[in-house]
DNA sequence: GGTAAAGTAATACGATCGTACGTATAGTTT
DNA sequence: AAACTATACGTACGATCGTATTACTTTACC
């Protein structure tokens, strides 16, 4: 074991951190290795020392926000279990993700994809892939509910996937643009409709105020 | 009348366009005034000349999308019966705006929204107007064919347009990450579906070829 | 304890960014 | 014809971009 590596690595970490929170706001391409360097109180030197290129910087930064995304609303879901209680997990999830600001601009790759996805290079093949692996995930957990006869009267688990993921990026934009949650709430009752739950179950529901 | 000012128009009008035609690819930010001009063969001067600063040539892009949009997408749709007729005509038009490209990087306000939706300012400002004259018009249409009856249990206007918004909006990105447009079909399939409309209607039903 | 490795930093370079200024050209007005 | 105005262009400036080079500090292993 080799603790100088090790110590490398942590600030590595939080450059690649910093930098997809940065990248939130003004895009990967928008975000200069000046401003990621002053936010950490380090030269712009290191920043270049610990990543070559800034080309670096940004796959950093992609698979740095995966990570984060991952443990913030991945791994919360894979409690609970497989099929429609997942899958609505996994919405809650990311509806509190985006809601409490894990990136500043929301979410990382909601903002980040549309800016590099007419760009070939590496940074939209792995944005892709991200994207790939979540739509993914989505569809696994809508078939297993499907399968399960918890969706009745659904399209397939590909295209309910798609859905959910249009509906939750488009309340990312709404929200950012207009600084009010309400969209949330929206994008949330609507994929209940489509998941063919009662009403809401996370949104709203608090009836009997007194 | 004025020849010279009438000159200046329409080289601004170019200009606008190409500026949003960049964007579209580039972001609004990623484009740059010498990318500008030489797209167009004129100097850089020009550029300046005819709007003063970058944050101009930005707001006259949004504005020339707009237009671009209007034409391609709305106008069409016009000449439809209110209701479910124009709000189906509003989708096909936009899937086919997308699909032929009228902006090489699909659809402008689908690139540049993200973009600009967590900085404050003029272009975000504009562009949050735009998305909701957008939206007010899907969920206008939705009204109407909703009190002709014509959506059986369905959400509320605000939400149905929402929805056929966020789908679209994915189609994009899924259409750009991957140049394939199958995702334009499944949007259309499944607004279809939401619409409550029999399988789909201008995106297969090619039968009878004979 | 000395040495090699890795992080951090200071400095500098070429390129390009957005912008400002001066000027030539073409059209309008008096 | 002369004075005026708006467009177009060339040039130049300061700032900042990403990157390369170089030296110094810290840390781990012999």
């Amino acid at each position: 074991m080799d603790g100088r590596v090790e110590r490398g690595d942590r600030t590595r970490k939080a450059l690649a951190a910093e930098a997809a929170a940065i990248a939130s706001v003004d895009g990967l391409s928008g975000m200069t290795l000046s401003q990621l360097a002053h936010a950490l109180g380090v030269s712009k030197s290191s920043v270049q020392a610990a990543y070559g290129t800034k080309a670096d910087v940004q796959l950093a930064a992609v698979a740095a926000a995966s990570e984060i995304f991952v443990s913030a609303v991945v791994a919360p879901a894979q409690v609970l279990p497989e099929g429609l209680p997942r899958l609505e997990g996994l919405v809650d999830a990311w509806l509190a993700y985006v809601e409490r600001r894990v990136f500043p601009g929301g979410c990382f790759m909601g903002a980040v994809t549309p800016e590099f996805d007419s760009r070939p290079g590496e940074v939209r093949d792995a944005l892709a892939r991200a994207r790939r692996g979540w739509l993914a995930l989505l569809e696994r957990q809508a078939a297993a509910a499907q399968a399960a006869g918890d969706i009745p009267g659904s399209p397939s688990p590909e295209m309910l996937a798609f859905e959910i993921d249009a509906l939750l990026a488009a309340a990312n934009v709404s929200r950012n643009l207009s600084d009010d949650t309400a969209p949330l709430a929206v994008a949330r009752a609507l994929i209940s409709l489509r998941l063919g739950s009662p009403p809401t179950r996370a949104t709203k529901r608090q009836s009997k105020p007194g």
